[in-house]
DNA sequence: TAACATTTTTACCGGCTGGTCAAATATTCA
DNA sequence: TGAATATTTGACCAGCCGGTAAAAATGTTA
């Protein structure tokens, strides 16, 4: 597999802002130089933000100071807070939902599950912090991306969670909810991201150590593939 | 099994707090009742609170508003937001890990376990909001709780990962990690209150309907039993 | 270089933030 | 009862919040 999880990344989407002085329904002209660079500055730093401290914990403020720029800058790029906080949320989740996305209906059960098991322990891993902030979102309630669930994220599982259950009636898999598997799946390896705090405080591990990764990785396959497939 | 969480419950820890006019290191007096009721109320709001927006995205003036208090009455109970902040957790973690606390040794691993998920899922069910609590608070990196959490959180796993060890020394159980085992049933349980809003929109469930708890329920049995636990 | 468009900054706003203070009120108990 | 204590309130504060307006600075292009 590969080395890093950005090799998984499908192209940024476009976000839903226009240009500077956003929020008119001018046709959106060509991006300078600069706009693409001082955006990307800013969903960075924003991303750092709300990841930690949420939607309404986060401030312009300490965007800005983040991004390194004055906070009527930023607000140049971005028209509101909440403009910021979709634009990022919906430029990631189709990075958030590659792996699965990856899954094959022709593939091996065992291959597959497993590699989408591993495609998400890597993302725990390498981006944190994009976890977080849908981990922060979802727990508001899904307030700004409530529609992508329901339409996107809804129709995505539909799909995925279909191949999961031809492999259950073909006797690949044990029979098991195909849904409930795939939330399983979510909450085992983002919980590495999400309560990262609390796992390092169990097992006693440095900020920089990542080696209960690896003990991760194996409990998982055990896990799911230990009992679900069927050899 | 108990037919409410309720049941469950080990008395409440006393608070950190002292009396009104906290903070100071006065050996604190006998409550009042009005006090008792008082603080109560308090932590009820700002158990709804915190739960929705997260320690930083809270504010005295909601939790004030949802107590029916004003915002100095409220000061008179608690001396600072952080101080609710910390009642309320320490208070709720004995709750949170009465599941844990109740695993015994000398009962038989798939009955411990299962009683053990099932537990933590009705909590989820239950007690959404103690839940976003906590999870709110871990994704911030345990700012309030992380001594708790290096103390006594890792000191009951380690008790209770024993416990694990000795089943899979003993022939009883899959070899595995018995700590991530227990990470990995936080995770899939919690995963049902923190990430609700996400299941909901992937399941096209009303906000009062429960009905895939009992889907969930029987995943988790097969996942965790099915497998690690040899019959 | 001059005209134009883009970007950045300075100064500012009303409302909310956590928190204080002293006075007013309610409760307890000798 | 009345004195002592516990509780509640209203007025207030400095600083931060999201956001605006307009001018200044910078970049682009003919």
């Amino acid at each position: 597999m590969s080395d890093t999880i950005k090799d998984l990344m499908p192209a940024a989407a476009q976000t839903a802002v226009g240009g500077p002085g956003a929020g008119d329904g001018m046709p959106h002209k060509q991006k300078t130089r600069i706009q693409i660079t001082n955006e990307a500055k800013i969903l960075e730093a924003a991303l750092d933000v709300f990841s930690r401290d949420g939607f309404r914990g986060a401030t312009l403020d300490r965007i800005a100071s983040a991004a390194k720029m004055s906070k009527p800058n930023l607000l140049y790029y971005f028209s509101s807070k909440e403009d910021i906080h979709i634009a990022l949320l919906t430029k990631l989740l189709d990075v958030w939902l590659a792996p699965l996305r990856n899954l094959r209906a022709d593939g091996d059960p065992r291959e597959e599950l497993n590699l989408y098991i591993q495609h998400k322990l890597q993302m725990s891993r390498e981006l944190p912090r994009e976890s977080r902030l849908f981990a922060n979102e979802v727990l508001r309630g899904a307030q700004h991306i409530g529609p992508l669930l329901k339409e996107d994220l809804h129709d995505l599982v539909d799909e995925k969670a279909a191949i999961i259950q031809s492999w259950i009636d073909t006797g690949k898999l044990a029979p098991c909810d195909p849904r409930h598997v795939i939330f399983a799946i979510w909450a085992t390896t983002q919980h590495y991201a999400d309560f990262d705090a609390q796992i390092r405080s169990v097992l006693r591990r440095d900020d920089d150590d990542q080696s209960h990764y690896a003990d991760a990785q194996q409990l998982l396959t055990t896990l799911f593939l230990g009992q679900l497939v069927r050899d």
